[in-house]
DNA sequence: CTTACATCCTGATTGC
DNA sequence: TGCAATCAGGATGTAA
């Protein structure tokens, strides 16, 4: 399931692979989606070198540039739960992903192309023009990135203020703070030690505090090893992300805390499946 | 405005 | 062992 840290590493990876490139041609292989591909994908990007890669939330945005236009067009991604994005060459292995669930393909000047693959179908290949990326009906409404200075815990206390929604669910919000899904939602609480069912409004301000606190390096550290796999996601070469080992609570039910020794505990909150600790969890 | 819940989808897992 | 039922979940739409 791809969230912030796992659509951010990609990012990276393109932004120092793909960009200058060109697209020589493209195809929509499969254009059912969340909501189906236009027709006129292939033709709006062929010809386009990619000028930038950037991410909203777990979006991600691929900035092109036809040399004469003024607003280009961009390509707009999300990935829902089992959507993926690989560099294929001659000798891509596959790894695990299912060919026949390709959707678009863009073949690059240098014989590679980019596949965007989603089993689930839950994902979204948009194209708008790069002025208007943020006020697509998509982006438009995402409250700020968890990296950003504008999550602090005046903001986070400010929209917790009169919530009686669990705190999990307050803070997987898009319109809340944009990107956090549901394994570092259940990651971030178990950092902060609070229970994610409890009712927002109820949360201390200390423990508004601690949880921004606690968001910004859970996010670094998972980037830093290109995101969690949890199930079947890939990075772009098709490799597993290496955070999956580093999560404390998420999938552990049953198992010892890795903190007091205690049993993780499962429960639903918001029709997720949650985990926690909760000894080390108030 | 807020909350709750069904819906989309298919591979993986569970249950009998 | 095999097959059917259930689970997983991001975002959206609808209803209360």
């Amino acid at each position: 399931m791809p969230e912030l840290p796992e659509i951010e590493s990609l990012r990276r990876i393109l932004a120092r692979s793909v960009v200058g490139r060109t697209i020589v041609s493209a195809r929509v292989t499969d254009r059912r989606l969340r909501q189906p591909v236009t027709t006129r994908f292939a033709s709006r990007v062929s010809s386009h070198s990619i000028a930038g890669v950037s991410r909203r939330a777990k979006y991600l945005i691929i900035e092109l540039d036809d040399g004469k236009s003024e607003d280009p067009t961009a390509i707009i991604m999300h990935f829902g739960m089992s959507g993926s994005l690989t560099r294929r060459d001659g000798k891509f292995d596959g790894s695990g992903l299912d060919e026949n669930h390709d959707h678009v393909e863009l073949d690059l000047d240098d014989d590679t192309k980019l596949v965007y693959n989603d089993p689930r179908r839950f994902g979204l290949v948009l194209l708008t023009h790069l002025s208007e990326v943020d006020s697509t009906p998509e982006l438009k409404d995402l409250g700020p990135e968890p990296l950003s200075e504008d999550f602090n815990a005046d903001y986070l206390a400010k929209v917790a203020r009169g919530r009686k929604t669990a705190i999990k669910n307050l803070i997987m919000d898009q319109g809340v703070v944009a990107g956090i899904g549901n394994i570092y939602a259940s990651e971030v609480l178990f950092r902060a030690g609070v229970q994610p069912n409890r009712r927002a409004s109820l949360v201390s301000r200390e423990e508004i505090e601690r949880i921004v606190a606690e968001t910004k390096p859970l996010l670094l550290e998972s980037i830093k090893r290109h995101g969690t796999t949890f199930r079947n996601y890939r990075d772009i070469s098709g490799r597993p992300g290496r955070y999956g080992k580093l999560l404390m609570v998420y999938g552990r039910e049953g198992e010892k805390c890795l903190k007091c020794g205690n049993k993780i505990r499962a429960i639903t909150v918001g029709q997720r499946s949650t985990f926690y600790c909760a000894h080390c969890q108030k």
